[in-house]
DNA sequence: GCCAACGTTGGC
DNA sequence: GCCAACGTTGGC
């Protein structure tokens, strides 16, 4: 299993909303990285942390699982879709891919970035790397596991 | 709202 | 293939 942290903005979608859907698809990532991944990497029963981006709390809201592996997204193909139509694409070869994620566990509270970025083990990780801009991204099984443990200590789980 | 960092575009 | 210009991301 492997586990991934994925971004949203909490005023387009936040962890609240997915807690009121019995799955939801992650359309909209147009950067060919996070592309990659949810494409090639991303399997059934992997698990990710929500992430709130651009908001008032920043950090970790809660945990999502994978329900469905990479498949092409399909708003990339409707001219209705706006900002997410993307010309370019077809169906015969699609440009951009989602996978579908299912609400797991909100934490009591936002868990902060600046707590993360003091543990340790996180030094490795891209999300505390300056400049990052990955939606979408993969974590090692130790960081994961100190951010676990570090909700546990502040009893947001 | 600001701005640093980064990705994309397009002329050459 | 280079790189300047531009647009976007996202923390602060």
């Amino acid at each position: 299993m492997n586990y991934w942290l994925m971004k949203s903005e909490p005023s387009s979608f936040s962890i609240d909303d997915l807690q009121q859907v019995d799955f939801e698809p992650w359309d909209g990532v147009r950067n060919y990285q996070a592309r990659n991944f949810m494409r090639d990497d991303m399997k059934v029963g992997d698990k990710a942390f929500f992430y709130h981006s651009n908001a008032k709390k920043i950090g970790i809201a809660g945990v999502m699982s994978i329900v469905k592996a990479g498949y092409p997204d399909p708003t990339q193909f409707n001219p209705e879709c706006g900002y997410y139509y993307d010309p370019k694409s077809s169906e015969e070869n699609p440009r951009w891919y989602l996978v579908d994620v299912c609400f797991e566990q909100a934490f009591h509270d936002i868990l902060p970035l600046s707590e993360i970025k003091k543990l340790p083990e996180l030094d490795d990780c891209p999300l505390t790397q300056k400049g990052n801009r990955l939606s979408v991204m993969p974590l090692q099984e130790k960081h994961w596991h100190a951010i676990i443990t570090l909700a546990q200590q502040k009893q947001l789980i």
